[in-house]
DNA sequence: CTGCATCCAGATAGATACTG
DNA sequence: CAGTATCTATCTGGATGCAG
């Protein structure tokens, strides 16, 4: 702690370092695909092809990379099962499980103001 | 009803149109700026600029483009001081605060696994 | 101060082909 | 079936200049 006099204290760049990863974790999640993954595990276990018929819209490419985001943040298990075809099976972690609680209230959210949503849309666009 | 028997019912179209602008809404609201703007602007009154300031690293373009699109959803509403130099002022609107609650518990549960995911991270790289 | 238009470099996502 | 790599078109975002 000598260095403090010269430096930001400790705390203060903790803190810093804090904020930037908190940055950098939501704009990893605040994504639509992200999101979608998550909303469709919910309390499921399904394989990456169940997976791709279930979001409609997403290729293989995309589902693959947020897929593997969402490994490295622990919000996903990866489970490998050494058969052949291989078969893979995703499901949320503990964290991924809290975090889908929100995003259902953002599901509830888009839900109940459809209706003010496109009324303000229409008035918007004339 | 007569037309139930060759296309899908008027109450399925009807689902059908609600979730394509649901997912919509979702692809507008499930980006990283227009999320920290709503944060942002909270329970406050704030200019164009007061809000540059508050939100590190948006440019101006990125701010002006969000704005827009939150005011077409009815999430802000803009209001314009007929001043020079002028003086234009954003504030949530009902729906907005109500998406703002929910967007405080993605930040709690960001801030709660902050050290989870650093961990997992970590893991994962290696 | 706020907003709009333009330009351009970099990111993103889709399509395709190939591997174990 | 799941994953990786490559190519390419499109989109995004930042920088800049100009206008009200």
């Amino acid at each position: 702690m000598v260095t403090k006099q010269f430096t930001g204290s400790p705390d203060e760049a903790d803190l810093r370092r804090a904020d930037s990863l908190a940055r950098e974790i939501f704009s990893d999640i605040a994504n639509k695909w992200a999101l979608l993954i998550i909303e469709a595990l919910g309390e499921r276990t399904l394989r990456f092809g169940e997976l791709r018929n279930e979001i409609e819209g997403i290729s293989h490419k995309m589902l693959t990379q947020n897929l593997r985001m969402l490994e490295r943040n622990g919000l996903v298990e990866r489970t490998v099962h050494p058969v052949v075809p291989p078969r893979v099976e995703y499901t949320l972690t503990e964290p991924g499980r809290a975090l889908r609680v929100t995003i259902d209230g953002l599901c509830d959210w888009t839900h109940r103001y459809l209706g003010h949503i496109e009324g303000s849309r229409h008035r918007f666009d004339a």
